[in-house]
DNA sequence: CATGAACCGTACCGTACGGTACTTAACCCG
DNA sequence: CGGGTTAAGTACCGTACGGTACGGTTCATG
């Protein structure tokens, strides 16, 4: 029964259903547009079963936070032997993901409640978003990069410090600009490929640069 | 001539101490804490003098925005010959700068403020943080690149892109990380040296990469 | 058909907040 | 002294929201 796509279905359809209906809300008006009636009313259910499922508001929240990190695609980076071209290749495709991610309006919105939500003396949504949402794209650009010092095409110090770097200089600080407004970055695939070179020009090995 | 940087005391000395103590409501307890009645009680003034200088509640957050803002120092990097030390140091010190600013209780708390602003249909606080609280830092930040290179030290293709690497260097995601509740960034030196490091060795030209 | 569970729609309650009006005290200036 | 301005303090209003209760409807099951 469980064994479909997922791991056990942490949401009945209908309850997805309510979650997406959801998000739409949050994506269009922000927090402000989220209240427990509006969902109810949007999503064509009552409050009371808002409240039955989710506990209260603060449990809807989280739900929706969960429920989104449940549909990004992992994609993890298997096998393959990486040749310094691949290498390229591989970590230009994760920029161009990464700033796709955190261009998209769901997840700007998430973060905008989230970050909206820190003071509350409990920052309980924020680590939530932090541990779900940051869990997927770490552990696939840490992949990558130790596959790439494995094949000699990198040298890193420090892994920790490299992946920073590798955030660092994909993402800029357009993030910040987007949360506060900023209309979405344009022409992520340009950006990207420089970002890939800067960071292969600073941890690459002269396998790499030489190539 | 239009563009003034410096406008006559925006606020009255009174005024001010209203917005000090709004600011710290804002640190202590986030948006949610930040009544106007609590101000009111919190500044012993009344209410209806905060919405005589400020309009309404929209008014008085623009307001403590523009307040902190006027309230950072520019600190212009002016003449001065620059050596391969000299601009290793300036952009240390001004990658410290950067980290402090970003990491500052009364920054993320106004950042957050704004993020959690946006969507209402009217991004005017985002606008508003972004023009403000940027505009020095970008001012120095380009300003201290433009001299290396006039000095031979640096070489930047594209000063804009140049510039929001030396940013996304210095801050790498700890930002967001700290908007959604992270401790603050310790090591504020450290990093700062090695995203220095980092950046030298992607812009840097002989000159600096020997010295 | 009867029964019971799930659930929708709505009405309701308490509270908290933004904003306004009014009263009272301090201060300034002729 | 006295009139006038400023602002503190308070009481008040409308509204909107989180949360709860209840009646009615569907639907599966025996």
């Amino acid at each position: 029964m469980t064994g479909d796509t997922r791991r056990p279905p942490e949401f009945s359809p209908r309850q997805s259903a309510v979650l997406e209906e959801a998000l739409r809300l949050l994506v269009e008006g922000g927090e402000k547009a989220l209240t427990t009636a509006g969902v109810a009313r949007a999503a064509n259910c009552s409050k009371e079963s808002l409240y039955k499922w989710f506990g209260d508001r603060d449990g809807l929240l989280s739900a929706m936070i969960a429920y989104q990190a449940s549909k990004v695609r992992t994609l993890e980076t298997e096998g393959e032997r990486l040749s310094a071209a691949s290498l390229k290749d591989r970590l230009e495709t994760f920029a161009r993901d990464l700033l796709e991610v955190l261009a998209g309006d769901v997840s700007l919105a998430l973060n905008r409640l989230a970050i909206g939500q820190v003071n509350r003396e409990s920052a309980r949504l924020g680590e939530l978003l932090r541990e779900r949402g940051r869990r997927q794209i770490d552990r696939r650009a840490r992949a990558l990069l130790d596959a790439g010092q494995r094949a000699g095409l990198l040298f890193l110090g420090d892994a920790e410090e490299a992946y920073r770097t590798l955030c660092g200089v994909i993402v800029s600080v357009l993030h910040l600009r987007m949360l506060l407004g900023d209309p979405p970055v344009k022409d992520a695939v340009k950006r990207a490929e420089k970002a890939v070179a800067a960071f292969l020009k600073l941890y690459g090995t002269e396998k790499v640069l030489a190539g």
